[in-house]
DNA sequence: TTCTTGATTGACGTAACAATAATCAAGATG
DNA sequence: CATCTTGATTATTGTTACGTCAATCAAGAA
């Protein structure tokens, strides 16, 4: 190799390399396949592995419990959510199917208020309202009463008609004449978020 | 191909294929390295969560969403009759992508019983369950306690962990050594059909 | 003395691959 | 007719291969 002029760090430096264990675990690895819903919790846990393993004091609960014990700790306990008979995987759902029967006559809809608490809307969730089917007697349904859009429970006896809440802080409404009421659409579904 | 004697099943069979979804974890899977002391851990925690769900009736999110985006309407409508060439249009809104945010990880459970009605979850009630999110406390979950599964707040005070019911009629949990507790995954949405 | 440099090796995540598993419907058998 | 078999079809699974990134080295430069 002829004469190297300045600006020639570097080079041939043997044994140089990376050390063993060097890496974010110190130790080898495997290569698995797993679920992928379960990757976040996988990560989280050995994320919260290493922090210990480092010396530093955790709490344990610190991050969440799908990030814990992948041990188990076993106790028992009854209640809750009985399991139906059937037993493994249905088939897969998809929300718009599932949950809107008329598509260019769906709409969705705010709550605002808490007139129909005893029928599980709250304020907040949000409405499927299907506007091509036919109120019932003792459906939920978006009312219009004098140009004010309501949720109440439709009540329908012979010729009498009542626009009834589910809280009994409300009061039932009546329609009498001179009332204008439109029933706007039927409520198919309610959609609460955590 | 000259005449076949008999002796010859078999033979082409289009569409015959394996079925998605037909493998141990019922959902795709992602390659991923640990450490190699991890390894058995966190296999025996894949195992004893998919036992876990062996008697419920589980739906994943289908693996081809339809794409419906329908009208959601503002709250309050002041006046006249709300159409769908209104004014009052907010926004759309399509289901599928409002209430599934990892698609791969979100399935459908029905609730039984009556634990959780201060929290608007009624029996009958579809559950959406993220089961890539993390669990925090205050947090509504599907949990695993011995293998029985129940839905129920979850509560997080340094390192004690409780399951709390959303009904005085039932008793609230607190996790104790030797208690096997595994978060399934977290409710995202609650569903009640009328 | 500290920083830079080219080279050396280990670590990591993903792609690729092959074997296994699940599914299909026509054909064979009792 | 009911059940099993068969060859083909397709998804799943675990492992290996691969490329990129990260950590380390010591001579050279400032």
């Amino acid at each position: 190799m002829t004469q190297r002029t300045s600006f020639s760090h570097g080079g041939l430096r043997p044994g140089s390399g990376r050390k063993t264990g060097s890496g974010r675990y110190a130790e080898p690895t495997e290569v698995i396949r797993i679920p992928q819903s379960a990757v976040p919790a996988v990560r989280a846990w050995l994320d919260s592995r290493a922090e210990a393993m480092g010396g530093v004091t955790v709490q344990p609960f610190t991050s969440a419990p799908s990030s814990l014990p992948l041990p188990l700790f076993g106790a028992r306990i009854a209640a809750g959510f009985p399991s139906p008979a059937d037993d493994h995987l249905e088939d897969s759902l998809d929300l718009n199917v599932h949950l809107v029967q008329h598509p260019a006559a769906t709409f969705f809809v705010r709550v605002q208020g808490d007139s129909m608490t005893g029928a599980g809307i709250y304020h907040g969730d949000l409405l499927v309202v299907d506007r091509a089917r036919q109120a019932k007697s003792g459906e939920i349904v978006i009312a219009v009463i004098n140009g004010e859009l309501t949720v109440k429970r439709l009540k329908i006896e012979g010729e009498r008609v009542w626009l009834l809440p589910e809280n009994p802080h409300y009061p039932a409404l009546e329609i009498r004449d001179g009332m204008e009421l439109v029933i706007w659409g039927v409520v198919a579904h309610a959609v609460r978020s955590f």
